[in-house]
RNA sequence: CGGGGCGUAGCGCAGCUGGUAGCGCGCACGGUUCGGGACCGUGAGGUCGUGGGUUCAAAUCCCGCCGCCCCGACCA
């Protein structure tokens, strides 16, 4: 491809809402432009880019035996009201009517129109299993849309469902599923890690999402450095520490103490000049509509995914000021646990297992600037269940082998689900067994975010001076400059650029008319892994200058057999 | 949705103690240059986000709205 005729208007500063290097970047290299928050129009370079992810994607899926399909965008209220999730998945569905006032969506994922396609046509087991993928423009109304591509209203994705007979086939084809994209991120050429995780909006009950290994990565991962367990850290289970155990003559008598309007952890903590985790905080929440309340020790977090898997609402909010007040009968602040279920028989009490741990910890007394010290589970209080409901974080252990965990941070490129029935059974997916039964049958769905693997490629291989493509990725194999626009220069550049192409090899020559400096500035930009200058210092020698994006110094090649040698070294 | 910030030329920004707009980059033309974002000259390009108010006069002061960004809440 000729620069001089292409489109691709690079920038020399990046637009000041841009907020991460890959974001930057795109914009700059001419990949992306923005139309709104969230929404992006993409240019000749990045299509190009994204054709490259999709195919691999395509090719592995095809050879793990699935099959490519094309779904609407606009989808139906009424199949999402056969799953029920036109009610439950919330205002990230962009809903409108047509003109005769028919509801639809915007698809931000598409189980239901897909168990609906097959649903229509195969009502045998003969007919099991079966994988069906698509590429396709997702939506989702985020809340708050950033970090350009990787977290954008309209993005495009790859998703393809599974369905079987029964469960081994089923765990079959999630493994199959799963192998493929340890192969697809692997020719993407990324440092990634499979991680056990939520299953959120989509549902089932099992699932991995693939982690590009990333400073910038919105998920924390903990890893397990023995036994090798990996999840996101939003579902990592931990290891119940030890109970304090305390002698009785070592519990104090509870005690009131006056802390005037001191009512975050913080506060209390540095009135009294007591560490936070000899605290007890209370906080109380509102799971489909019912209160419930929770123990965690001051200084942990709780995970409310923990929470709402233990209750299994499907509805879990944290309380207004009111509902607290009103639930607790204490000031906002200052509820404790002490003497709540006096106060409220119908009240549940779940604690996390830190809890244990405090002797003669410090509470709120429900009462206005007052707190309670001295304070012991089992003697002041009782919760109705002890669980694990922390946030993991530094010192917590591996409940499987109990070494301590490592964090590190992620990029979610893709996100395996073993669904189950959730969707057959709500949709009504049935076939035929062998003995004239009729049974649901067992689905899996496997996203990638094409559009993200493309900003995860580039946090991941970048410098100061642009993108570095990892090969498989880069939008062509090769970029050729020419330094003159005429002469003995441009006609040998010319003629090695038909060399090049007639091998089959991807080149983008940039033949303006600017000068070197413009054009070694957009090349290093736009992040070629391998580049080829022609210019009338080398050329009398019969040589040109080849440099790899990433080595530090050019090298001089002879012009003779560039073709062959270039082949060669793309390994073709 | 809560807190904060910002909307002035394609991009980055100045002007904001009121007097109808400027800089750098980019763009066009002419010339000199030509191996790491050249230089000189001449130009084109803006209803200063939007609606209202105050005033002889508003980019500038006041109010509403819209958009964007950050932190939080939320989230495949």
């Amino acid at each position: 491809m000729k620069l001089s005729q292409y489109y691709i208007p690079t920038l020399k500063e990046a637009p000041k809402d841009a907020d991460i290097i890959s974001a930057k970047l795109m914009l700059r290299a001419g990949l992306i432009r923005k139309t709104a928050s969230g929404i992006y129009e993409w240019l000749p370079l990045g299509i190009r880019i994204l054709k490259k992810v999709e195919n691999i994607i395509r090719e592995e899926l095809d050879a793990a035996g699935c099959c490519e399909v094309w779904l609407p965008i606009v989808q139906p209220q009424e199949l999402w009201e056969k799953s029920t999730r036109w009610t439950y998945y919330g205002k990230e569905l962009l809903r409108f009517k047509d003109r005769k006032g028919a509801g639809f969506c915007l698809a931000p994922t598409a189980e239901e129109v897909m168990t609906n396609l097959v649903m229509k046509d195969v009502n045998s087991y003969k007919q099991l299993p079966l994988c069906l993928y698509q590429f396709g423009t997702k939506f989702r109304d985020e809340i708050r849309p950033r970090f350009g591509v990787m977290r954008a209203r309209e993005f495009y994705m790859k998703d393809a469902y599974s369905f079987c007979a029964d469960e081994k086939s089923a765990a079959q084809w999630y493994q199959r599923l799963y192998d493929a994209y340890m192969r697809i991120f692997t020719r993407f050429g990324f440092k990634f890690k499979p991680v056990e995780a939520d299953t959120g909006n989509i549902g089932g009950n099992f699932s991995h999402e693939f982690m590009v290994l990333a400073q910038t990565g919105e998920n924390e991962i903990s890893v397990c450095p023995k036994c090798g367990y990996t999840a996101n850290t939003e579902k990592t289970e931990i290891e119940a520490p030890a109970p304090a155990n305390p002698k009785p003559e070592d519990l104090l008598p509870a005690q009131e103490v006056s802390t005037p309007n001191a009512k975050t952890i913080d506060e209390v903590a540095s009135f009294l000049k007591q560490p936070a985790e000899k605290f007890i905080k209370m906080l109380v929440y509102k799971a489909d509509g019912k209160a419930v309340v929770v123990l965690m020790r001051g200084n942990d977090e709780l995970n409310e995914i923990k929470l709402k898997k233990l209750l299994n609402a499907s509805e879990l909010e944290k309380a207004e000021p009111d509902f607290y007040e009103q639930t607790t009968g204490s000031p906002l602040g200052f509820a404790g646990p002490c003497g709540l279920k006096q106060r409220n028989a119908e009240i549940k009490i779940y604690a996390d297992n830190h809890i244990k741990t405090i002797v003669n910890g410090i509470a709120g007394a429900n009462k206005k600037d007052t707190h309670l010290k001295n304070i012991n589970p089992g003697r002041d209080f009782a919760p109705d269940q002890y669980a694990d409901l922390k946030l993991a974080s530094k010192g917590d252990r591996c409940p499987r082998c109990s070494a301590e965990f490592e964090f590190m941070r992620g990029i979610e490129v893709g996100h395996t689900f073993k669904l189950g029935t959730k969707y057959s059974l709500s949709m009504g997916a049935n076939f035929l067994d062998e003995n004239q039964q009729s049974k649901p049958m067992i689905m899996g769905c496997y996203g990638i975010g094409v559009s993200r693997v493309i900003a995860a490629a580039i946090e991941q291989s970048h410098d100061d001076n642009g993108i570095i493509w990892p090969a498989p990725l880069s939008p062509f194999d090769v970029e050729l400059i020419a330094l003159d626009t005429q002469g003995e220069v441009k006609q040998k550049a010319d003629e090695i650029y038909n060399a090049l192409r007639a091998e089959g090899i991807t080149v983008l020559y940039d033949e303006r008319d600017e000068r070197p400096g413009v054009k070694f500035k957009d090349a290093d930009l736009i992040g070629i892994p391998h580049r080829i200058v022609i210019g009338k210092k080398l050329l009398p020698e019969g040589k040109l200058e080849y440099k790899a994006r990433t080595a530090q110094k050019a090298e001089f090649w002879p012009i003779e057999g560039i073709e062959r040698r270039i082949k060669e070294m793309l390994g073709r």
